[in-house]
DNA sequence: CAAGTGAACTGTATCGTTACAGATTTTCAG
DNA sequence: CTGAAAATCTGTAACGATACAGTTCACTTG
């Protein structure tokens, strides 16, 4: 067990000089103090590069820190200095759609494994608590900056993060008039995009299985795909049952039910791979067939759509990445980079 | 910003009368004490619920604590106790095939949410650095207790937290004879249910995708596979080219290579969900059809390869409930409670 | 009524680190 | 050679919590 206490005072030690360091145990700014025959403060200031040592002191700190595998206590720094050295990912247990989750924990990781930050899973379980774990983070400082998804324009975590001049990267971006640092997905441009293409195929009615109304990149897309209705003479018709939030079961049910319709699509836009494989569900269930009856464009997270639908068109976004640049964003945001500068925007692949 | 500290000392204060904590921060100890006018130890002690208060004292404490939303400092009980509260999810970074990890980080979440315990992720970038991110949690005293999957018959990571008595649980068994949590799931009955379903289907020669040859679960898949050919009296098709660990489409070519072949099967038996998208796309590459040229059984994640293949024989393995399990085992030997209590085995659904 | 007992409470030191205010030595201008 | 400024280095207190060793004080007990 062990590393930071031992949960056990040692016999008191005389108070003027002090007892060796055990060397058994993990060192610390003692034990190189005692090796080194400096002070706990010199050792400490050194390995700061701080401009009041002496060159050859430092470098020699240096080495015997390296020596005996110093690692700073992360709780001694915290309790002194409040910096925690972690970034909270804020988790929604809910949205447990197809595992988005992974990509983008492992692009933080990615990132941070190069820092001395921890990345920590902050969960909550359903959508009116979102704010709740922000809110945990601020008031018992539990981490030094936070990563948030599912951003909404007027977004109530961000709101307070800024007013209380915290650092965080959001995945998504808002419409508040405020600057602060995002990573999109171009929603807007892969929806026109996607009409472009359908409208090229000779698609003439064109749906679209659209984000939650709440979250921003709903209007992204929606945007996008109305701009591409119009810039490409086509016609949108309405798919408004279900969205992307909803169980895949319930979207097929909702498709299949449209599908049957007199005013059914020929062509689909859909938002999210998952949500393409109800749909192609619903479609075939009715008996229609990819690339003869209808055509589809998806935004996939991964290629395996592909493997069993080569009939979809795919638009890969890259979720990993995603993780990297909030990763970025954050660490940037901490260290006192304008927002300005830690914002990005990427295209489908 | 903020919570832990100020990175700032205050004026020095009369050392005597200890100052009135500011009411603007985060309570402390402190800040109880002086509402209640009782000294710092006594509110410690009667938060702790410690048989030396008076009950009268401990209801008046509890009550102050509640009023002022009162949250022991992470960092502080840390130093003084080495007690991390943080349990360490350790990650490859690599087994980013079709993100089981979300499920397992949702069903971790869910129990720890409902104790003090803080889920940190802890990646490792190759297979070979697996040791790595164990003795960095062990040597810095980084977590309370450890999660690890992939696990191996012998595997280092659990022989060194064994032996330095460090509390874990495995997703996934060891062979060394030492006994420590772990949740399973049951791939020796999976494969021999999947190879006697395919028997009962008429399939004569069945193939399988298997785990990596390392991780223990390639033995217990492969046992319960060769003991359903053995009882069902049907053929092993060997498929040695490429395992679970293989990429889709390195699966998808040697998959294609064999059923070109002379001895190709007619029943597949296919250790992932991942694994059978590629295996599936092989197949179909050749003109062969699932449920006429060969039929396919599947351990999968979630449901929606049913969606697209529906004459794919699925069997699903409940990932999320891994991790709940998996939780629970840590958190119960750090608990205290003994191995043998702490270890579970799951069927398919 | 002195001494002992127990209940209830508290002060001190400490975990590892860092801010701050010295302390000591060296170096130089005058 | 003197006094002051640099250049280096160091002790102390504090962050918040807890282990330990008391201290108080009301009661028994003989």
């Amino acid at each position: 067990m062990e590393g930071d206490g031992r949960g056990m005072d040692e016999k008191t030690k005389s108070r003027q000089a002090p007892a060796p360091p055990s060397l058994q145990e993990r060192p610390t700014l003692k034990t190189i103090a005692f090796m080194t025959g400096l002070g706990i403060t010199t050792v400490s200031r050194a390995l700061k590069d701080a401009p009041d040592i002496g060159a050859e002191t430092k470098e020699r700190v240096r080495l015997v820190a390296k020596q005996v595998g110093y690692q700073p206590n992360r709780a001694g720094v915290r309790l002194r200095t409040g910096k925690t050295n972690v970034i909270s990912l804020v988790l929604s247990l809910e949205e447990e759609v197809m595992g988005l989750t992974s990509p983008i924990v492992v692009g933080i990781s990615e990132v941070l494994a190069a820092t001395p930050y921890h990345l920590v899973i902050t969960p909550y379980r359903f959508a009116k608590d979102a704010l709740a774990p922000v809110r945990y983070v601020l008031d018992t400082g539990a981490a030094d900056g936070v990563i948030i998804s599912r951003t909404e324009p007027k977004d109530a975590r961000v709101e307070l993060m800024m007013e209380r001049n915290f650092p965080f990267a959001t995945h998504g971006r808002t419409d508040m008039g405020l600057v602060h640092p995002y990573h999109d997905f171009d929603n807007q441009g892969f929806a026109y995009e996607a009409v472009r293409r359908l409208a090229k195929l000779g698609r003439k009615r064109i749906t679209l299985l659209q984000p939650p109304p709440h979250l921003t990149f709903h209007r992204h897309m929606r945007n996008g795909f109305d701009e591409g209705i119009r810039d490409f003479g086509v016609e949108a018709v309405a798919f408004n049952a279900v969205d992307l939030d909803n169980s895949l079961a319930e979207i097929r049910a909702a498709f299949e039910t449209m599908m049957r319709s007199d005013g059914a699509p020929d062509g689909i836009v859909s938002g999210s791979g998952a949500g393409s494989i109800a749909l192609i569900a619903g479609l075939e269930a009715v008996g229609k067939k990819l690339n003869q009856d209808v055509d589809m464009v998806s935004k996939v997270p991964s290629d395996f759509l592909s493997w069993l639908r080569p009939e979809v068109i795919t638009m890969n976004e890259d979720i990993r990445h995603a993780g990297r640049e909030l990763a970025r964003a954050v660490i940037g945001r901490i260290a006192g980079l304008p927002a300005e500068e830690l914002q990005s925007l990427s295209q489908a692949l």
